[in-house]
DNA sequence: TTTGCATATGTAAGCGCTTACATCTGCCGA
DNA sequence: TCGGCAGATGTAAGCGCTTACATATGCAAA
């Protein structure tokens, strides 16, 4: 036996059944290779001696580490938490563990949490939209981990992804807003430095525009942190306009319901004085009065899509593959056709 | 230098910069034993091999990591993703990663969770209320690793904790109520099996009614899993009863909102046909009509002192303390006295 | 000049595990 | 009876890093 009070090794488990370190190792590991009556002796040592396997040791010796890394922007509030949950439950079913790191939107963070997953052995990561220094891209290649992009789809990056066309979706969202006659937009959006998924809805919303014969370069847009407080100061910005917008378009769902308690705040009507659209269909779009109008985003498909594409890149070492969802609008209360 | 496309090791960096292996670890953990020049030298290797230590080798040799684990019930909703969002900045801040996994609200999954993180080389955990099987408790410490319970406090576990004080909490909420003058108390609760916060919570309410000299087992109480739904039907559930309850306390905030809107669903009023209270006082309390009347709880607050006191733990091998927080009433507009 | 010491660097022993390969056992067919 | 073989187990070589200890270097003091 080793020092007492230590945590046990494959070696004390070994002296204690009467076996080599091997034998120990395949009983864990690969249970058939073994007599039935040397696993139980090798299993009842374990038991006793309350051994678990140290990981570093396994992972440098093993190479596998059946654990995916997933780097959120932010955890504080549920845009993702949907896709997650149903990512982490497939994973699970597949014998993986889901480490979650949070960047808090900001890229030097997501950077160290990338190398701090790759370093801790993760098989694969799970990464959110396109937006990131090429170097990280060539790191993962070399550390050979294999990442797949999820929340957006892009034709033109070469790396796998699954999630939605951002700027499809708002494309509909907007054509919507304009079929019913409105003609003053105003934008509440994310910040777009560093995030695709927000460039790309602006861009939506612009074609929209376009396409509706409408001068793109009239909108106005305020782009603004993530937070309903935001939402909500950003709301009284573009309705300081004169005349003011009678609909705004949204960028997420925060931030309409930050506009939209504003408006209340304000003793506006809405949809009636000025309409309010979403994006994202949090559970919160359907609980505040009036119901917010929004694109519907396939969370809990992505999610298990994403965790099988993974898995299958980690597996087989396959390149991967883009798979793309459907997003639907929402309608529902906080949009109509403007005051005349 | 090694094979060509495989991972540089410290092999591979002493070689190319002409030193040993030790005075490149020496370069990266504490550059100051090493001389200006022969730095830089190194230095520039790892940048042109790419290198990036290898974690697995790293935790063996050193037995530190640096990381520390949160095992959370759930990422579905924002409840935890306050406090653990300051947790981890204030881990950040001491250049500690932090690394969540989620369990489902079920113990085996927080179970496996635990030694997945334990074995992934974590140097302490943090963990949500007490409930837990003792040989975890074992394990962890057998394993030398320290964890910290959070989110409620309790006098009567040697576990350090920092969080509040559920029962007092909900209690001073319930007398509240009382004092408007209620007389038939709902009661919609989480799940109480396994949960030991629910559980206070649903002994706080029963303080409360006992000490205003009613029988706390005339209580309706009604227990559903998390979630907005379910805090909806809870509430048709209760309603049924004759004569009907006349204020409805709920177990956090999910619920309370769920309630609310079937409540509005169903034409009543709130809180002129029947107050609704919550707990927790997350972001959706003050957003939706009528604004949610709750128990405000310390979650930034909560998470900073849970990362201070966990690296202490971790650090100073101390056996951690446990601090205890205030929480607040939210007075808002979902209570109010009861129709005569 | 020599000695002694501080400082910089190198050497090599693990850390706990997996696995290729070697060895041993027992049983089969010839 | 014995060779051969399959199956069970053992042996030992790493995996990539840290660090105690040994060695080398340079400089001040004697």
């Amino acid at each position: 036996m080793s020092s007492i009070r230590s945590v046990p090794t494959l070696d004390d488990v070994a002296k204690s059944a009467g076996v080599s370190t091997a034998t120990v190792s395949r009983c864990l590991n690969s249970p058939g290779q073994v007599v039935e009556s040397t696993r139980l002796r090798v299993m009842r040592a374990v038991e006793e001696l309350g051994y678990t396997p140290n990981f570093g040791a396994r992972v440098m010796a093993a190479k596998r580490t059946f654990t995916v890394g997933a780097i959120i922007p932010t955890m504080e509030n549920a845009i993702f938490a949907r896709g997650l949950q149903a990512f982490q439950e497939e994973l699970h079913s597949r014998n993986y563990t889901l480490l979650v790191a949070s960047s808090a939107y900001r890229p030097e963070i997501e950077e160290e949490q990338i190398r701090a997953l790759v370093a801790r052995g993760a098989d694969g990561l799970l990464l959110i939209g396109h937006d990131r220094d090429p170097s990280l891209r060539e790191y993962l290649r070399r550390q050979n981990v294999p990442a797949l992009v999820a929340w957006t789809v892009s034709a033109d990056t070469p790396q796998p992804s699954v999630g939605f066309d951002n700027r499809a979706a708002m494309r509909a969202m907007t054509d919507e807003v304009l079929k019913l006659g409105h003609k003053r937009v105003g934008v509440i959006s994310a910040i777009s430095t560093g995030n695709d998924r927000v460039r790309q809805r602006i861009e939506g919303i612009r074609d929209a525009m376009q396409a509706n014969g409408f001068d793109p370069d009239t909108l106005a847009i305020t782009e603004t942190a993530y937070g309903i407080e935001n939402g909500a100061e950003a709301f009284d910005l573009l309705m300081r306009a004169e005349p003011r917008p009678t609909v705004l378009i949204c960028g997420n769902d925060v931030l309409a319901v930050g506009a939209l308690r504003r408006a209340r705040e304000r003793g506006l009507d809405v949809p009636g004085d000025v309409s309010i659209t979403g994006f994202d269909d949090m559970e919160l779009a359907r609980i505040v009065t009036p119901a917010l109008t929004t694109v519907g985003v396939p969370h809990r498909e992505m999610g298990r899509i994403a965790a099988r594409e993974l898995i299958d890149m980690i597996e087989n070492d396959s390149p991967g593959s883009t798979v793309e969802l459907k997003t639907v609008l929402k309608m529902r209360e906080s949009l109509s056709v403007p005051k005349p």
